[in-house]
Formats: C-alpha cells, sequence, structure tokens
DNA sequence: CTGGGTGCAAAGGCTTTGCAGTGGT
DNA sequence: ACCACTGCAAAGCCTTTGCACCCAG
C-alpha cells in the first residue's frame, strides 16, 4: 500500500508534509526522533514547521500508522508501522542502531494479567546494550 | 539496611536532602516523577531544590540505587531499589496504580541476543492498560 | 465551500548548567 | 580543610497551543 492510500484509509487529508513525514519514516531504516524526523523533512520539503510534525505525529500515531518508542533518556522515537506485524527493539547504545526482534513478552503475561483482572492496552519493551562492533570498537569483551 | 548506610555504602554524603528523597522513595508504594518527588521531598525537606532533586536522581540512579521507568507520555518514573530483586510494572491508566510483576522478558531473550554478539546493558518493559477497579467505573467489560 | 491542516510565534513544562557558598567527612 | 553537595537563577531543549490563513476533498 502506497503512502496516499494509508492517509486515505484512515480518512485523514492527503498533504504535502503527511507524504513527507511518512515517506522519511518509510525511508528510514531505523527509529527516529521527533527532531530527526524535523530534520529529515525538511530536507524533502523546506518549511515545514515544527508543530505540523508534532502533530502529525500525534496523528498518525493515534490512527495507528506509527509506534512509539520510549528513549532511554526522554523524548520517543517514531517508526512506520510496516505490515510485518508486531515487534521490538534491540538498540545499540554505541551506534543507535536499532534492530527490531520478534519475540514479544505480552505473550507470556497477556494469560496471567487477565486472571488478575486487568486489561492490558499499550506496552513497551526495549533492550539497550551494546552490538559486537561496538563492542570492538570501545574494547569491551 | 537503613539510608544512611545506603549512602555511605556507595560512598556518597548522607546529606538532608538525600535522606528525604530516599526516604519519600522508600515510603512511597508506587513510582514517582521526577515533579511528584520534588514536591513529597519539600513537604519532608522544605527549601529543597529542584536541581538537587534532579542531580540526585541521577547520581543515585548512577549507583543503582534507583530503578527509572519510562512513562507513557515522556517523562520518568523512579522507584526505590528494593532488595526483593528485579520486577517490573504493570501500570492502570485509570488510577495510576503501579502493580509490580515478577516475570522478567530478559530471562528469554537474553541468549538469543547472546548467540547474536549483542550485550545488553539496560531493559525497559512496563504494560499499560486498565485494571479491575477502574475497568467497572470506565463502564468497560 | 468548509473544516481539517498548516505556519508562525509565543508560551509552557521539565530538565540542565554555572557559579558561589555551605556542610559533610 | 577539602571537595562534594546545595541553592539560586538562568538558560536550554523539546513540545504544545492560539490564531489566522490556506488548501484538500
Amino acid at each position: 500500500m502506497n503512502i496516499d492510500e494509508m492517509l486515505k484509509q484512515k480518512q485523514l487529508k492527503v498533504t504535502p508534509q503527511r507524504k513527507a513525514i511518512l515517506t522519511v519514516l518509510e525511508r528510514s531504516e531505523s527509529v527516529l526522533s521527533a527532531q530527526e524526523l524535523f530534520r529529515e523533512v525538511l530536507e524533502l520539503l523546506p518549511g515545514t514547521n515544527f508543530s505540523t510534525i508534532y502533530r502529525n505525529l500525534d496523528t498518525l500515531l493515534s490512527r495507528g500508522l506509527l509506534c512509539r518508542i520510549p528513549r532511554e533518556n526522554g523524548g520517543d522515537l517514531y517508526e512506520i508501522r510496516r505490515e510485518e506485524g508486531h515487534h521490538h527493539h534491540v538498540i545499540c547504545k554505541g551506534c543507535g542502531a536499532s534492530i527490531p526482534v520478534d519475540f514479544c513478552p505480552m505473550e507470556t503475561l497477556n494469560c496471567q494479567l487477565e486472571e488478575y483482572g486487568f486489561t492490558p492496552t499499550e506496552h513497551h519493551f526495549e533492550v539497550y546494550g551494546l552490538c559486537s562492533k561496538c563492542k570492538k570498537q570501545h574494547r569491551i569483551p
């Protein structure tokens, strides 16, 4: 599905700004912060405003077109929701690479919580550390 | 172990501010944001400054006396690291209650990452949703 | 044409930092 | 006495908001 169709399907207007935001996220191999996204959108569509980015991140998130990943030290990271389905991220503190992982802890936890009467709506699971490449650079065994 | 000993053991000076911060966190049944903590510390030790809180949250965190939990919409929550050991939180979006859970996804994931050459240093796992009490209030089945 | 969407500018909130002074050890 | 620690005030950063204009449907 292309970007225009994604937006229309969610009953959102197709504006150049939204197309730029989704294009950047689509092309990006890793997850992006709002500010990183903003800088990249500017290259694609100069003149785009801060607030447009923020407003649209909220909108696109609420329509389920994006995922949000809380960052280790404040702020959030965003990624486009691809068809591959639900996954989580292992993030290298050295190079910032975010490695997607299929494993989801909720598979184990869901039934336990159900017994308890708790209905989960969202969850976050991220792992931080060093990838093999960065371990070598930092000379960590 | 009492608070003074905790600080000394970490080679930190025992100041009234630090004692107040740890006391508040010790007494608190749920996790607190920096600002919530600040307000409560003020009652215990009026005149304490913002920056003292923030600086000490960093310090205490780096010495392993605290845990940090990324909040759903920006900011972090803090809790004192108790002896009970590692756990995670299920947080009710209705009443804010944070229910500790022993389950940790890293038990499953650790060996997979090791094969991959990735060394995890930190991880976050939180679940958000509605507890049974709040479901009734919100009239959600 | 009509409301959702955008740009602009300003405010807001939380957090960090520099500096001088204080207090723990 | 020394240096970690604190208070204060200011700056910093990211994010949100109000308002007028604009353009996609």
